[in-house]
DNA sequence: TCTGGGGTCCTAGGACCC
DNA sequence: TCTGGGGTCCTAGGACCC
């Protein structure tokens, strides 16, 4: 049995742990550059807030509603997140983290069959003590099943679901529209239900091969999990990561060269500490950058793609390819919204062979590497960098209702005056 | 004014090999 | 009229997830 244990809107949930006075207050919290909702309490989805709506939409709403609107703060989620995680694994030592706030919990240990439930509302009622974050907890024989318990213990305010017996499943499935399913998305809601397959108790009991002509082996596994059969094994390690991607949409809109190359800067360095943290090297490395698409102004965007010779975890040895790339795809004339850069063709630092040239070089680079690592660990990511950077940065995005950085940063914490 | 960011997997089709 | 059979590798695009 598979228990899925998902915190409730998790990074309202945060910025609540720190914030009693918003509890049974509608919170919502915003994307990046102060973008789009993508966090609701209960109190903002009862007032009709939609997740992914553009924050510029809701704003006067949000101001007669006395809605609390807070910038996205991924330091803290990111330390709240493993928080929990480490806790999970005490009860449940074969955890998968799924995601910032969801993980697999494998319960087929010694424990009682007739008390998964039981179990499932101990893990809750702990968590909450010891973290302050609410979870909602579905159980059943495998992810995909797990996944539709834990919809039914949030939708139906339960704190714990459990779907071991097929009765109970049936009855559910059959309450649970198609698009609720985990894997089945908007194109393939829409191809079913023009079939007449609208629940999933309907797309349980399809033709199998039918489910794998019309959406691929994706589907047909779906369908088996609905049957009860468990093809998503838990992933207990991490598969190591094929690419690695850091972009920022601007604060503002700017066709400044200088501006696209000192965000890109940015942005590969951040790339390249998170790379060399996982210990990996890469091989290939593409910079694009685009206008804003819903603007009338023209419209561009492009990118470049450079396989390297050496791999690499140089930042520094990145930077001059990267550069080289913004160049070449770079027009005047046009207003930029964003750029980003992404490593490719990821492989182990293991694996890295002698180069046949400047060997020395890349070697004095590494322990150049290591030091900025270390010193950016202890002082902060803007106690040393490349180059000149300009303090003002003016491509900054917005981030105007930022919450302190109550967990990871002496200077915010919470103060009780 | 204003619309996020970071990933993975699958398939079809082309290119190429013998 | 008529054009094999078996295979690999790569890529773009689609779909999905949080």
């Amino acid at each position: 049995m598979i228990a899925l244990v998902d915190c409730n809107n998790f990074y309202v949930s945060c910025e609540r742990v720190f914030a009693p006075k918003l509890r049974n207050r509608p919170v919502v919290v915003l994307s990046n550059n102060d973008g789009c909702v993508i966090a609701r309490s209960e109190e903002a989805k009862a007032l009709g807030i939609k997740m992914g709506t553009p924050y510029f939409q809701i704003d006067e709403f949000a101001e007669t509603e006395k809605i609390a609107v807070f910038s996205s703060n991924y330091t803290l989620y990111g330390d709240m997140s493993s928080r929990v995680m480490e806790l999970l694994t005490y009860f449940a030592p074969e955890t998968e983290i799924y995601s910032i706030d969801e993980a697999f919990l494998n319960l087929d240990d010694d424990r009682d069959i007739g008390k998964l439930s039981e179990s499932g509302h101990l893990i809750k009622e702990k968590l909450k003590k010891w973290t302050g974050i609410p979870v909602s907890i579905g159980i059943g024989p495998n992810k995909t099943l797990a996944k539709i318990a834990n919809r039914r213990a949030k939708k139906a305010n339960l704190g714990v679901f459990e779907m071991t017996h097929e009765a109970i499943q049936c009855e559910v499935l059959d309450q649970t529209p198609i698009g609720d399913v985990w894997g089945i998305g908007y194109n393939s809601a829409k191809k079913l239900n023009a079939l007449g397959i609208k629940t999933a108790l309907q797309l349980k009991q399809m033709d199998r091969r039918w489910a794998r002509k019309l959406l691929s082996v994706v589907g047909a596994r779906i369908v088996e999990e609905l049957n009860g059969k468990a093809c998503l094994p838990l992933e207990l390690v991490p598969p190591p990561k094929k690419s690695i991607t850091c972009s920022r949409s601007f604060g503002i809109l700017t066709g400044d060269f200088e501006h696209l190359k000192e965000a890109l800067d940015n942005y590969l360095v951040k790339c390249g500490e998170k790379m060399r943290r996982q210990k990996l090297t890469a091989r290939a490395v593409t910079v694009f950058l685009t206008t804003n698409r819903f603007s009338k102004h023209p419209q561009y965007s492009n990118s470049l793609t450079i396989e390297l010779a050496n791999a690499t975890n140089s930042t520094r040895e990145l930077r001059d390819w990267t550069r080289k790339a913004l160049v070449q795809i770079y027009k005047k004339d046009f207003l930029y919204k964003k750029v980003g850069v992404i490593l490719q063709g990821l492989q182990p630092e293991q694996r890295e062979t002698f180069r046949l040239y400047n060997q020395a070089n890349y070697e004095k680079d590494k322990r150049l590497m290591q030091s900025l690592d270390k010193i950016s660990q202890r002082f902060g990511r803007n106690a040393i960098a490349f180059g000149v950077r300009k303090s003002e940065k003016a491509w900054q995005m917005r981030a105007e209702r930022k919450s302190n950085c109550y967990t990871t940063c002496l200077k915010e914490v919470l103060q009780i005056k």
